[in-house]
DNA sequence: GAGCCTCGAGTTCC
DNA sequence: CTCGAGGCTC
């Protein structure tokens, strides 16, 4: 990294002085911009990188005369957005839960029992394999022919590779007697060996130094020149599938065998386990060979073996029940704590965040790291100056693990009382752990945060509308409430005046926002940054309510709490929240008047629709050929909602064995009433 | 009333 | 990804 970065305040420079600084910003910013987008390898955080533009724009504004031609204010905002086509996968690229105990694994399958009601003595055959430490990416063929090549993104949506993909050596361009349509799912990924001679060629062409084989496979594969691409080293290790247009087995072993004879590489290290001790058996013998792989792995991947089961185990949230990484122990580290900061998020709750001498972890360089709140930071005695030992948990976000200088006498760290932001009293409530800024509205932090979560990608999705535009907006004066944004386009003209505002980028940020005017009633919903109502309750509130408005009327209602109670997930708190929500006179106003500017849709169902669609069904008694969690995963695919108990509400029972009050509910009410073998004839033919 | 599971909220680095 | 908290089940 540059000296450049670390420069702060251009206030005393004299003219000369400026001019030198100003060639050095050029060079500095043109070469991070080269990182960034043709490399794939920032050396510095969006914040540094800022800093440096704002400087340079400073600089040039005190001594325009100074301006260079090869000024990057010149060039900002003409810059090429490096982005790949976006696809949407077929079937979701789900991810796995992590275990890292061998007791963890254990409670795997008894879940995968409990799931499936299976008998004890019923063995339940695993397979086992190395999880490779690459990128997930998805490969479709249709009679036979490559024609998409997909990173997993969120795994939902991902991006297209197709042109990167056909680069590499492992990956078929056709393939012969497969189905009609196949995905092939695996891991590209790059050598140890292939890793360090890249490295060596870059280092000698004075080309950019990858930290780590998993982040070269990534700079690698989403190129935009495939030319790039074809000149990486990258491999492919197939280990699963997505869409097919007939079974390709009835074992993950089997289908995994005939992925292989289709011409595909995979793991030589995959094994079927039929028991827990078995698996755990190779997981250790996979562990003792970790140095010895041609490649990095993390752990290690067990998957139920009957694909009939798997199939019946479906999945939670983005996880298959049926699959799980086990995990190795997280590679640690020493540094430094050098600052505790407090950041202020939307809910106000006071974040304690450590900055710490930058250090190695895993293959990334850490600098920051979250303290969660103030009991960790009294759990680990932190202090300022404090040598701590840290890991990234899974890999991916850094925590403290211990503090290593607890004893040297240091004064404790105090947790402010106040908001550092607005400088409201800050609060720990009652029963809680969190300390909260009570400032509100009035406080610039939540203002922010809430604009920010309004926007974000769970929320309305408005792309362009970032952190850095948000903010300039609301100084500006433009932006206070979210019914704002969709005013912005009054402001184009003054806009298109400012710099880094040029005509593409203004329409771009106008249109997306315009794309915008009818949300997603749940996104919508999620959006308002209503306390504990995120995306799968603001779902459930819209499956069951319809409209924001009926959601609002019910809120206000006498009986307002009970009748929001009803809806599954729904309980006390959340529904207070609800009320108190759509009481407070300001959210009604903002609420009002964002309503002015958009139409929310109503909610429509994932699920198809079906007789079922929205109708209550309640599971009593015992069931015998499944447990109660696959029968309530079958009512949900139904689209119907499983309660737990019967109402008025309730539009079926299915009743076993040893049914008692629900049953006799159910009958008072005059509530259809089934067995568990009928239910099983609605979900097989539905 | 205790324990399990799901969801919400906050966050890291790339 | 983790953590705490809320909701639900037993």
């Amino acid at each position: 990294m540059g000296d450049v970065v670390a420069r702060r305040g251009s206030e005393e420079l004299g003219e000369a002085e400026a001019a030198n600084r100003l060639m050095r910003l050029a060079k500095e910013i043109a070469r991070h911009d080269k990182l960034y987008h043709d490399e794939d390898a920032p050396e510095i955080s969006d914040a540094q990188y800022d800093a440096l533009v704002r400087e340079n724009r400073e600089l040039e504004a005190r001594f325009p005369q100074l301006a260079r031609p090869d000024s990057p204010s010149r060039r900002l905002g003409a810059q090429p957005t490096t982005s790949l086509a976006k696809v949407t996968h077929a079937r979701p690229m789900l991810s796995l839960d992590n275990a890292f105990s061998d007791a963890e694994v254990h409670e795997f399958v008894a879940r995968v029992r409990r799931f499936l009601n299976l008998p004890a003595d019923e063995p339940v055959t695993l397979t086992a394999e190395p999880k490779i430490d690459g990128l997930s990416c998805s490969l479709r063929y249709e009679r036979g022919r490559l024609v998409l090549g997909a990173t997993r993104g969120d795994g939902t949506t991902g991006e297209d590779v197709t042109a990167n993909v056909r680069t590499i050596g492992d990956i078929p361009q056709h393939i012969l007697s497969a189905p009609d349509l196949i995905e092939v799912r695996g891991e590209v990924y790059m050598s140890k060996a292939d890793f360090e001679a890249l490295n060596e060629r870059q280092g000698a062409a004075g080309g950019k130094i990858f930290a780590n084989p998993r982040n070269a496979a990534a700079g690698s594969l989403r190129q935009k020149d495939p030319a790039v691409t074809a000149a990486r080293p990258l491999r492919f290790l197939a280990h699963g599938w997505g869409e097919v247009s007939e079974p390709l087995a009835t074992t993950q072993l089997l289908a995994m065998e005939r992925i292989e004879a289709l011409g595909f590489p995979v793991s030589g290290l995959l094994r079927r386990c039929d028991t827990v001790e078995e698996a755990l058996a190779h997981y250790r013998t996979i562990e003792r060979h970790r140095a010895d792989l041609p490649f990095d792995i993390d752990g290690v991947v067990y998957k139920v073996g009957r694909l009939d089961w798997q199939e019946r185990l479906g999945q939670v949230g983005r996880a298959p029940r049926w699959g799980l990484a086990h995990k190795f122990p997280a590679e640690q580290a020493e540094t430094t704590l050098e600052a505790i900061d407090i950041q202020v998020g939307r809910t106000g709750k006071l974040t304690p965040v450590g900055r710490l001498k930058p250090v190695g972890v895993g293959g990334v360089i850490v600098a920051n790291v979250t303290l969660h709140n103030r009991d960790e930071i009294a759990r680990l005695g932190l202090r300022v100056g404090d040598r701590v030992r840290i890991q990234r948990a899974g890999d991916v976000i850094p925590q403290v693990v211990e503090n290593l200088t607890r004893d040297e006498p240091r004064p404790a760290y105090v947790f402010p009382d106040h908001c550092p932001e607005c400088g409201s009293e800050a609060v720990n409530e009652e029963g809680e752990v969190d300390v909260r800024c009570t400032g509100g509205l009035i406080c610039p932090a939540q203002r922010f945060e809430r604009l920010r979560h309004f926007v974000s990608r769970g929320a309305l999705d408005i792309e362009g509308l970032g952190e850095k535009s948000i903010a300039e907006f609301i100084e500006l004066g433009w932006l206070s409430s979210p019914a704002d944004i969709f005013r912005l386009r009054s402001h184009r003209a003054e806009l298109l005046g400012r710099e880094g505002w040029k005509e593409k980028s203004v329409d771009n940020l106008l249109g997306a926002i315009e794309a915008k005017r009818e949300p997603e009633g749940p996104r919508f919903l999620f959006g308002l940054g209503i306390r504990h109502v995120g995306i799968v309750t603001a779902k459930d509130l819209l499956k069951w309510f319809g409209a924001i408005e009926e959601l609002r009327r019910a809120a206000l209602s006498a009986g307002g709490e009970a009748e929001l109670s009803s809806v599954q997930g729904v309980g006390p708190v959340v529904a207070e929240a609800l009320v108190d929500f759509f009481h407070e006179p300001h959210n009604q106003q903002a609420l009002d008047d964002l309503l002015s500017e958009v139409s929310p849709q109503a909610f429509v169902s994932e699920a198809k629709q079906t007789e079922w669609t929205g109708k209550t069904i309640v599971f009593t008694g015992s069931l015998e050929t499944m447990s109660r969690d696959e029968a309530k995963a079958q009512a949900e695919r139904l689209g119907a909602r499983a309660a737990g108990s019967v109402s008025a509400r309730t539009d079926l029972v299915v009743a076993g064995p040893g049914a008692g009050s629900k049953l006799k509910k159910a009958e008072e009410l005059g509530i259809r009433v089934i067995g568990e073998e009928e239910w099983a004839r609605i979900v097989a033919e539905a």
